[in-house]
DNA sequence: TACCAGGAGTCTA
DNA sequence: TAGACTCATGGT
C-alpha cells in the first residue's frame, strides 16, 4: 500500500494510533475505507489538503514541525518519541463517533474495539444516536458497554443532550457535561475533547500513558495532569499522542 | 491459565 | 473523600 510518509505526516502512523480514524476506517491491502461512508482515503498529500474534510481530519492547519520542537525542547524523551513516531498527527473526526469509539473503549483492546465498533456499525448502519437507540445490539458481545452506548444514545435522543453544545463550552465545563454521558468519565471525555472537539490541550491519560509518565518522567500518577498541563501546555494532545505510542512500544 | 486492556460506577471505611 | 471492588469479554 503506497502510504504518504513525509517529516510532518506518517498517515500509518496516524491511522493506526489509536485515535478515532483506528475505529471509524477500515484498513486493507489497498488502503482505509471510512466506515459510515464508504468512502476511500486519498493516499496523496496534494489531494488531502484540497479537500476540507481531510484537512480538518489530520488538522493539517498545525504545523507540527514547529510544535514538535517546541514540546522536544529540553525533553530527551520525547525528542526519542518523535524520532521514532516522526509524522504522527492529531486527528479532529465527528464527536458522535468519537463518543461511541471512546465509550467502547474502557478497559478494552485495541483490536476488540475495532471488532466491536464494526459491529456497531453493521447492525445500525451509519452510526447515529437515533440508530442506536433504535438497533438490537445484545448480540454483539460489547459487555457491560453496551447499556453505556444505549443510554448515552437515549441521553441525546429523549432528553435532549446537545453534544454539540459541547464545542460552546471552555474545556472544564466541557469535561464536566462529557461527564453525564453514562460510560464517560474522566479519560474517555478527554478522549472525546482531544479526538471529536480539537481540544488539543487536553492529555488523555490511560495505563498506557500513565505507565510512560512514571517510566519516562518519575511522575506519579496524582500529579500527570498538573505535571504535562505545566509542561506542555496547549500542545499537551500531542505530547500525549507520542508517549501513548512511545509507551505501546517499549513497554 | 492468568493477567491485562486507551475505565467507569458503586461500595465501604 | 480515597481506595477497593465489580463489571463483560477476549487479546496476549
Amino acid at each position: 500500500m503506497a502510504q504518504i510518509k513525509t517529516l510532518d505526516f506518517d498517515i500509518a502512523f496516524t491511522m493506526d494510533s489509536g485515535q478515532t480514524p483506528t475505529f471509524t476506517w477500515a484498513k486493507n491491502e489497498n488502503g482505509y475505507t471510512e466506515l459510515s461512508t464508504g468512502h476511500k482515503l486519498p493516499l496523496n498529500l496534494r489531494e488531502l489538503s484540497q479537500s476540507e474534510k481531510y484537512a480538518k481530519m489530520f488538522r493539517l492547519q498545525d504545523d507540527v514541525s514547529s510544535i514538535y520542537e517546541k514540546i522536544s525542547e529540553d525533553d530527551l524523551v520525547l525528542s526519542a518519541a518523535i524520532t521514532k513516531f516522526g509524522g504522527l498527527r492529531l486527528t479532529h473526526c465527528d464527536e458522535w463517533e468519537t463518543t461511541v469509539a471512546f465509550i467502547l473503549s474502557q478497559n478494552n483492546h485495541i483490536k476488540r474495539i475495532q471488532k466491536n465498533y464494526f459491529d456497531v456499525h453493521t447492525t445500525c448502519g451509519k452510526i447515529t444516536p437515533e440508530n442506536v437507540l433504535k438497533a438490537d445490539i445484545s448480540q454483539l458481545k460489547l459487555g457491560y458497554r453496551e447499556k453505556y452506548l444505549k443510554e448515552t444514545a437515549r441521553l441525546i435522543v429523549e432528553n435532549g443532550f446537545d453534544l454539540t453544545h459541547i464545542n460552546k463550552l471552555n474545556v472544564e465545563d466541557a469535561r464536566d457535561a462529557l461527564q453525564e454521558l453514562p460510560g464517560v468519565g474522566p479519560k474517555v471525555a478527554d478522549c472525546i475533547l482531544l479526538y471529536g472537539f480539537g481540544k488539543v490541550d487536553c492529555f488523555p491519560t490511560d495505563t498506557w500513558v500513565y505507565q510512560g509518565m512514571e517510566k519516562f518522567y518519575e511522575v506519579k500518577t496524582k500529579d500527570v495532569q498538573a505535571f504535562a498541563k505545566e509542561r506542555w501546555g496547549k500542545h499537551a494532545g500531542y505530547a500525549q499522542q507520542l508517549l501513548f505510542c512511545k509507551a505501546r512500544s517499549e513497554l
